[in-house]
This record gives C-alpha cells, structure tokens and sequence, in this order.
DNA sequence: CTCATTTGACCGTA
DNA sequence: TACGGTCAAATGAG
C-alpha cells in the first residue's frame, strides 16, 4: 500500500549483510569495555538493517503477489497488507533450556516472549487486525491498570489439536491509539501442519473445516522459510535478572510474499476500539523499546537461545543458525526464489 | 450444528 | 490483596 518503494535483492541482500557486519562490531564491542552507549547504537543500527530489509521483503512480496492485491479500500473483510511492525521484540527471559520451552503448559514463564509494534494507518479504514497468519483464538479480554485500553488475549486455534500453546496478547497503545502491541508468548508447534497462512481466498475462519487444503505450497514454503529465517534471526539481549531476545523481525513480516487474507476476528481489541484494517511500517519505532533495554551481556546464551528457538519452528526449509561466529547468508535461504522476490 | 467471541469468575503470583 | 492471565458458560454468527 504505502509502497512506491524501489526494492531489489540486491538492497535486501546488502542490509542483510551490514547487519551482520555490524553484529559483528557489537561482538568486538562487548569484549571491550566500550560504552554501554556505543553498544546500543551499534544494536539499533542492527535492528534498523534488518528492519529495512524486512520492508523490502514485504513491500516485495505486496507487490509481486497479484491476488488481493489492492483490496484495501476498506472493506472490512478484505486481505489486510501486514506492513509489518516495529519491531520491537523483546525477549522475556526464560527459555533456557529447550526442553521446557515444549512444555510451555507446564511453565508459562520460561516460554519465550517477543513484542511486536503494529502501526495502523488511519486513512486506510479502522478494522481489520494484524493478521500474523496464524490462525488465534481470543479467550480473554481485560482491563489492564493503567492502560486505556483492554488488553485481549488470543491463543492459537489448534491448541487442543495440535498442542500448540502458542498465545499473544494485544493491547492498544496509550499514546498512539494507531500502534498496537503484540506479545508473543511461545512458538507454535502447529506451523507446518495446517497452520501457516490462510490462503488467499479463505478468510481465516474457513480453516477450521479446511485444514490442509491449502494447495499453493510454494508459496507457504516461501512463507514458511520466511518465518523461519526471522525466527533464526534473534539478537538475544540479556537483562541484568533476564534475558531478553531483540528481533528485528516480526511476524507479519514474514508473509511478504505473498498476501495475507485476514478475517481474523472482529474483536481485534475491544468493540469500544475501531478496529484496524491497514497496517503501515513504523520502521523505527523499535529504537524506543529495544532502546530502552539493557544491551549489556549481549552475547551470552546467544546461540544456545537461537538454535532453541529455530528448533522448535521444526524448520525444515532454511536451516540458519545465526550466531555471531557464523553470520553468513545461509546459500539455502531461498531468496532469489520466485516466490520470494516476485 | 459447530465454532468463535464475550465476559464474569477464578487462580496464581508478586 | 491487587493485578494479570486463563477458564468456561453463555451467546452469537455462519
């Protein structure tokens, strides 16, 4: 939508690779007795890298998708473009170790926890959430002190079916009613099933008696490695108490390639707020989250964290352990598929 | 009829 | 005890 963007591989690939240079100077930086300052900025340089190179993803894959494409004229059931977020992601400490994170029944606090900033754009119409192309239950809604706005409380669809423990919540934020806060709590388990994105021409809701029969497979590999690849791409940040895992990527990012169709569910936050339909880039609006944390000990646990993490997305497709020894492009990470860039 | 949402109650934690 | 998170019965939509 808010597209006009000139974009190409080579631009993707080029912030792809600063990002990692610049890992890599925050590696050197966190030997040193550098400032915490210098350390931040390097991070947020990082984080700004990967965010632009996720616009390009998802302006690419806007634009390179025809179906759906330019239905935002606020029809409320129409595919929302997830421009992505900001990316905020903050990690909330916890899964250390890879075995409990499967059981996130079991301890909810050591699943792993990343938020996401969603912008709407208020000109394009009011409904319509953030769809991440999973498929969410609301089972709550509350209202949360101090907040303006209830904050609700979605799980994933197939919880019972597939075990999948995958939850979010989000809330309105109090100062821009047009930013949405997403906490994402666990990882699902039910990705490769029937999981992954709605096709195009099923509302989301049809995938309760359509599961499986999404027959594009190239496209939800695409997807899929998409999700993976930002799902391997985690700068764990550590708190003084907590770990925390900074991601520059966000789900609905993931999905560049090809559209999202969200019926998702009206009650996105509470019948009192209109509801989104469009979603604009706030590319920067990360820089006041992941700001604010603590970047020391940054690299601690790092690998250990990613390679739980990617474990549990079952990936099969992109195989990218990211660490800072091993910040190559992985030659398998399919981005010069069609699906990918067209 | 099936499934999603709503919403008050309940529970665990700080 | 207050608050955040979850449960589950009631209700509604398709």
């Amino acid at each position: 939508m808010e597209s006009g963007w000139c974009w190409e591989p080579q631009t993707l690939i080029a912030e792809l690779v600063q990002g990692m240079e610049l890992a890599r100077q925050l590696r050197a930086h966190l030997n040193a007795t550098s400032s915490v300052e210098s350390r931040d900025e390097l991070l947020q340089r990082i984080l700004a890298s990967y965010e632009r190179a996720l616009l390009i993803l998802n302006w690419g894959g806007s634009m390179g998708q025809p179906q759906n494409v330019g239905v935002s004229a606020g029809v409320p059931e129409s595919p929302i473009s997830i421009n992505g977020s900001s990316r905020s992601d903050e990690f909330d400490g916890g899964f250390k170790d890879s075995q409990g994170y499967n059981e996130a029944s079991k301890k909810r606090k050591t699943t792993p926890r990343w938020t996401d900033h969603v912008r709407v754009s208020p000109e394009n119409g009011l409904e319509g959430p953030h769809d991440d192309g999973y498929s969410w239950r609301k089972y709550g809604q509350k209202d949360i002190l101090g907040a303006k706005y209830p904050r609700s409380y979605y799980r994933c669809t197939y919880r019972n079916t597939k075990n999948c423990w995958a939850t979010k919540q989000v809330q309105r934020s109090d100062e821009d009613p047009n930013i949405f806060e997403i906490t994402y709590r666990g990882t699902h388990t039910c990705a490769h099933g029937n999981q992954s994105i709605p096709s195009p021409s099923s509302p989301e809701k049809q995938e309760k008696k359509q599961k499986n029969t999404n027959n594009n497979y190239q496209q939800q590999q695409s997807q899929q490695a998409l999700y993976n690849f930002q799902n391997s791409l985690k700068v764990i940040t550590e708190d003084l108490d907590n770990k925390e895992m900074v991601s520059p990527f966000s789900f609905p990012s993931a999905y560049g390639c090809s559209k999202n169709v969200s019926s998702y569910s009206p009650s996105f936050i509470s019948p009192a707020t209109p509801e989104p339909t469009h979603y604009s880039v706030s590319p920067f609006q990360m820089n006041n989250f992941v700001g604010a944390h603590n970047l020391q000990h940054l690299e601690s646990d790092f690998t250990e964290i990613i390679s739980t993490n990617t474990s549990a997305t079952n990936s099969p497709i992109v195989d990218l352990d990211f660490s800072l020894d091993q910040v190559e492009l992985d030659p398998n990470f399919p981005l010069n598929t069609p699906g990918f860039f067209s």
